[in-house]
DNA sequence: ATCCCTCGAGTTCA
DNA sequence: CTCGAGGGAT
């Protein structure tokens, strides 16, 4: 970047970052979330670092917090509230022991550990014992007076345990647990607040985007009784000393317990950088099994002395360090949007991203679904966007950031013909997706025979996407019935196979020759026939020849099966082209096992749903025992669910069944049932 | 016509 | 996991 691009650059960061920074610190109304807010800030810091001389006193990156709010009192701080600098590896965290190093502060013996609450860091002020005020950090030499509010936190005692005279200044972190920033955040919906129409979790008006928010939101309230209905926590981090009296943060906590003013319990003293990222990892992992939100761990060393004796530099002391996870959200630039074309023809928009790295593993791609969610997000082709990812898992573009937008980027127009076969596209009205109509598309029939080799469908070992392109291209096999046709001399001689992978190959194949009825169905891809629906139609009709000769109206007469998927079933199986494969199976030995239809086992007319890890099974070994015992299992919960059998690390899933009064099953409990 | 429930289909990376 | 849409009840 140039010079005269950085300063149009540093510009507009500015003006961006006060403008939220108004929005959020004094309104309490972001209208960004959270990490694309720190991308911004990190972009500043990083071009003011490049270009120091351009770097005013009124940056917004040399203040920490904004202004006060008129209606509360001014705190003067008893000695500034600084924040820790951050670090995002091990190897920050090295540069920083290196740097202390460098200090004349080596041979640290020890660190303290404690996990950093995602919330708010507030003063209090006890004199001889009794709690007399609290305040907000403010801009860290000045904040507010939130006495009232803070009264109404039962975690801070208003009296301390033991008796001490003269003034004590705690300061800990005031946070809100998950499950009350859902009740509080509901509750506000249903009073007529408004998430935003994307249905994303940013917050407009009075709902509010995360438990920081509302915490903070909670703190400002001038009714001190709302705020005593959202049930805040506080674990205290730090008590000043300034007579030196204890030597170690250890210590220091320790005798805030004793007062009765609580820490986090989870912190730990350490020895070892190895241990410090031990400590990292651990609870980068463990996270979601908190009720409360963690943005990372804060490394201190331990001896108070040492502590001081490395300084503090701008606003940060150099004695600790906020050891941060990797972010759950991260900027990326949409390098290009392509389109993939999907077994049922259905064309998928596809953002190319650079590369990212998100909670720890790099994304690079992200589905937009569909043109729908391409208006909806409004992105286009070189746009800057947020990424996170759904569930943990699947990355998700959450929002664009048009301010950042050069001019140079470009609407995306989903193609009229197929891009791989040429095929126009088409559209029904009524339907959000474009497809392409033609049944020999190459990239349907590749992504059919991927269907039928799957886990849930033929589950061909080591028969994947690469195995299958290569019998493809080598025109070895043009459906999937070819390929229990395939002989060891066929492949052998091809390029991508060596001589054992060929015999494996044939060998995982041949495995699979005796096959359920209800595996088989699924396999074949019909439209609208998944699995659940495939397995109706095996308990409902025993064998393959009477669902291939049934009517429309025979196949309507089946539960679950209405018009449009009987169908769509009739005509597969009155297809002369299909009609063909299904002989080509009979000749190559195929065997279809029959099935014996439903099990009047035990669980009859339950439906679970599973959700979470289990320990002893995988989830879909729990659904086949509950199947063969006659339940029913399920994708989603309901008011119909009998049972959800939750492992650890529940999804959303476990919170809608409380919510619904559904009954809740351990692995334990579910295992007694499965027995008893 | 309209609701609720459930299923199907698509998706990423290690 | 999430969305869209089919099926069935009302």
């Amino acid at each position: 970047m140039n010079k005269i691009q950085a300063i149009k650059r540093i510009e507009k960061l500015r003006a961006l970052i006060s403008h939220y920074q108004y929005l959020y610190h004094t309104l309490d109304a972001p209208e960004i979330s959270d990490a694309a807010f720190d991308t911004l800030v990190h972009e500043l810091v990083d071009l003011e670092k490049e270009f120091p001389y351009m770097t005013p006193a009124d940056s917004p990156t040399q203040r920490v917090g904004g202004q006060p709010l008129k209606e509360f009192k001014k705190v003067e701080h008893v000695s500034r509230m600084n924040s820790l600098n951050d670090a995002f590896s091990q190897e920050d965290v090295q540069k920083w022991l290196d740097r202390l190093a460098n200090l004349d502060v080596k041979n640290i013996p020890e660190f303290y550990c404690d996990l950093k609450m995602d919330g708010l860091a507030v003063e209090l002020k006890y004199v001889d014992g009794v709690f007399v005020q609290g305040s907000t950090r403010g801009d860290g030499l000045i904040g507010e007076d939130i006495t009232q509010n803070l009264k109404t936190i039962k975690s801070i005692p208003l009296k301390l345990n033991s008796p001490t005279s003269g003034e004590i200044y705690i300061r800990g972190e005031v946070f809100l647990t998950k499950k009350e920033f859902e009740r509080i955040n509901k509750e506000q919906e249903e009073k007529g607040g408004k998430t935003r129409p994307n249905g994303r979790n940013h917050s407009v008006g009075r709902v509010y985007a995360n438990p920081r928010n509302l915490a903070a939101g909670s703190l400002r309230q001038l009714d001190s009784s709302i705020t005593a209905s959202r049930k805040l926590n506080f674990y205290a981090y730090d008590l000043i000393d300034a007579d030196n009296k204890f030597q170690t943060k250890k210590d220091k906590y320790e005798t805030l317990n004793t007062w009765g003013v609580a820490t986090n319990p989870d912190g730990k003293v350490v020895q070892t950088i190895e241990e410090i990222q031990k400590f990292r990892d651990r609870w980068e992992k463990e996270r979601g099994q908190l009720d409360y939100e963690l943005d990372g761990v804060v490394i201190s060393i331990n001896d108070n002395r040492l502590y001081e004796q490395a300084g503090v530099v701008g606003k940060a002391p150099r004695g600790g360090i906020a050891y941060k996870f990797a972010p759950k959200e991260a900027q990326t630039i949409v390098e290009d949007i392509q389109v993939q074309v999907g077994r049922t023809g259905v064309l998928t928009p596809v953002a190319h991203l650079k590369p990212v790295s998100i909670g720890g593993t790099t994304v690079s791609r992200a589905t937009l679904h569909n043109t729908d969610e391409i208006e909806r997000l409004g992105v286009k082709i070189g746009d800057t966007v947020m990424v996170g990812r759904a569930g943990d898992v699947i990355p998700d573009i959450l929002q664009v950031l048009p301010v950042l937008r050069t001019g140079k980027e470009k609407d995306f127009h989903l193609p009229k013909k197929c891009p791989v076969c040429n095929t126009p596209i088409k559209k029904e009205a009524k339907q959000v997706a474009s497809y392409c109509p033609n049944t020999d598309c190459p990239a349907r029939q590749r992504e059919t025979i991927y269907h039928f080799c799957s886990r849930n469908a033929l589950n061909i070992d080591g028969v994947g996407p690469k195995i299958i392109d290569a019998l493809m291209d080598a025109g070895l096999v043009q459906d999937y019935a070819d390929l229990f046709t395939l002989k060891i001399e066929d492949i052998q001689n091809l390029d991508r196979f060596a001589e054992v992978s060929s015999a494996n190959t044939i060998k995982a194949i041949a495995e699979r020759k005796n096959v359920p009825l209800a595996r088989f169905i699924y396999g074949l891809g019909i439209m609208h026939v998944g699995e659940e629906t495939a397995r109706v139609l095996a308990q409902h009709f025993h064998t393959l020849k009477k669902i291939s000769e049934a009517s429309e109206e025979a196949l309507t007469a089946v539960e679950d099966v209405g018009p449009v998927v009987a169908q769509s079933i009739f005509e597969w199986f009155n297809r002369p082209y299909h009609q063909n494969i299904l002989k080509k199976f009979e000749k190559a030995g195929l065997k279809i096992i029959e099935d014996k239809g439903i099990v009047r086992g035990k669980l009859f007319g339950k439906t679970f749903v599973i959700t979470g890890t289990l320990d002893s099974m995988s989830r879909e070994e729990a659904g086949q025992k509950i199947r063969s015992l006659g339940g029913k299992v399920s994708s989603s919960v309901s008011k119909e669910t009998s049972y959800i059998l939750s492992g650890s690390d529940p999804g959303s899933k476990y919170d809608k069944a409380e919510k619904l009064n559904v009954k809740i099953l351990d692995e334990q409990e579910f295992l007694k049932m499965l027995h008893f």
